[in-house]
DNA sequence: GCACACTGTGTGCGCCATACACAGACCATA
DNA sequence: TATGGTCTGTGTATGGCGCACACAGTGTGC
């Protein structure tokens, strides 16, 4: 029960104030790191951000940065915890399933503005304020169906593992739509050439027959939305049940 | 169309003998290199993957992995390679919810005895020989039903990161039960110090009621299925929607 | 038998995370 | 108001990493 035994990063982004304490003040604040890191991160990949680059980014020596966060670690946690802003509202007057489309929605769209989220290796459960904001917004996306709190952790986490992975699978982790698409008819090219019928037949006949149209922009809106709807129709089935 | 064109990582996977070179014949084959760092990675999780530990495990110098590995990026794909053994048998004259969880069983398997494979920055679209078995399996999985080859992939790809989201979830990397079962009695301890019912009533709802029984060895078992059966549910109702 | 492509090796570079000792800044207490 | 102790940011140093590059030896096709 000690606030204490929380780590230091944890205690700074929940505004725990320790007792007014003797020696200098300090020079900035934890969310300045986190602003720089992210900065980095947006520019060049998670690969770019260093603890060198970001107290340079800064303006301080690379070791300041470890009066603020016990380990590189930490500087994820505190990056997760800043680049998302505040969930989205959800009308309490619509039905669940437009309020949880709507928060998948705007989590995705998070995770393709910042792709290099999903390279983060994830070592904790959320515990920083914006991040549990977050769960909690997801949570509420269920009130009012017959779901019991474990039911609602078990769809949010769901919805939640849906949109990672998808995001995961179309971020190549490339910014630029060209060479996405060129990867692409790269990676098809290859595919075609390696899977053969006679050894991947179900591979090979998803190969020939390709998707409806234009392939690249498309999926982010029609494929996500189908795949999403089918998570839901499972989760509908789930409250059918508890109905 | 031009097999030179596979990078050579992948040439040396799928078996294509260039013609016979002059030169030395290599010392080693490119899976001798895939089972010393899986040796590794399991012994010390993926931190302990590192050319110079790779080579030393295998005998030689550092940069003579080069000579078979383009760069680092390409480790992985080799340890992803060996590290999954072949695809369950599917039993065609079982219904496709059968097929389609014993495939998801087995990947779940392989994931929890291997937890660093989750950490591995999955930069590109699987093509290696065993990657594309287990995705034809999953393919097969569906056969017999009304999807279309794009609904299967869809389904097998959103199976697929059910169970990759769910070991994320689980594994906290952590290979010593007791740990677990600690790092989740303190995660709890300080969501409830955090999450405060008046600013989260649902994180709060859900921990106030807590799962059933014991928590730690249940969730690979009876949570698993009941999240993967949502997930089939709902791709059942994709599989009435097309009949 | 010879040329040359290919092998594994050794050295070295730049970057990384981070341990540690230090000089100065500031607050609680006297 | 003085001062002790604690916290601040800094400088230096260490061990590890991925990988570029030059090299000497090997074996195949001509």
């Amino acid at each position: 029960m000690d606030e204490s035994e929380l780590p230091r990063v944890l205690q700074q982004m929940w505004g725990i104030e320790g007792r007014s304490r003797p020696g200098p003040k300090p020079a900035f604040h934890i969310s300045d790191i986190g602003r720089a890191a992210i900065k980095l991160a947006d520019a060049g990949g998670l690969a770019a951000v260093s603890m060198s680059k970001v107290a340079a980014e800064l303006g301080f020596t690379t070791m300041s940065l470890y009066r603020y966060v016990d380990a590189k670690d930490d500087l994820y946690v505190v990056m997760l915890e800043h680049v998302f802003s505040e969930p989205p509202e959800l009308d309490p007057k619509k039905p669940w399933r437009d309020r949880i489309t709507t928060w998948a929605e705007a989590f995705h769209q998070g995770l393709r503005q910042h792709p290099w989220i999903l390279q983060i290796p994830i070592a904790e459960p959320p515990l920083s304020p914006n991040q549990l904001t977050w769960m909690e917004s997801g949570l509420q996306a269920f009130a009012g169906t017959p779901l019991t709190p474990q039911d609602r952790l078990s769809a949010m986490l769901l919805v939640n593992i849906y949109v990672r992975g998808t995001a995961q699978l179309t971020a190549t982790m490339a910014t630029d739509p060209d060479a996405v698409a060129e990867t692409d008819r790269l990676y098809t090219q290859r595919l075609t050439m390696l899977a053969t019928p006679d050894r991947f037949p179900g591979i090979a006949a998803t190969l020939e027959q390709p998707p409806d149209e234009g392939y690249a922009g498309d999926f982010d809106s029609t494929e996500f939305a189908f795949g999403l709807g089918t998570v839901l129709d499972g989760i509908q089935s789930l409250i059918n049940r508890r109905s």
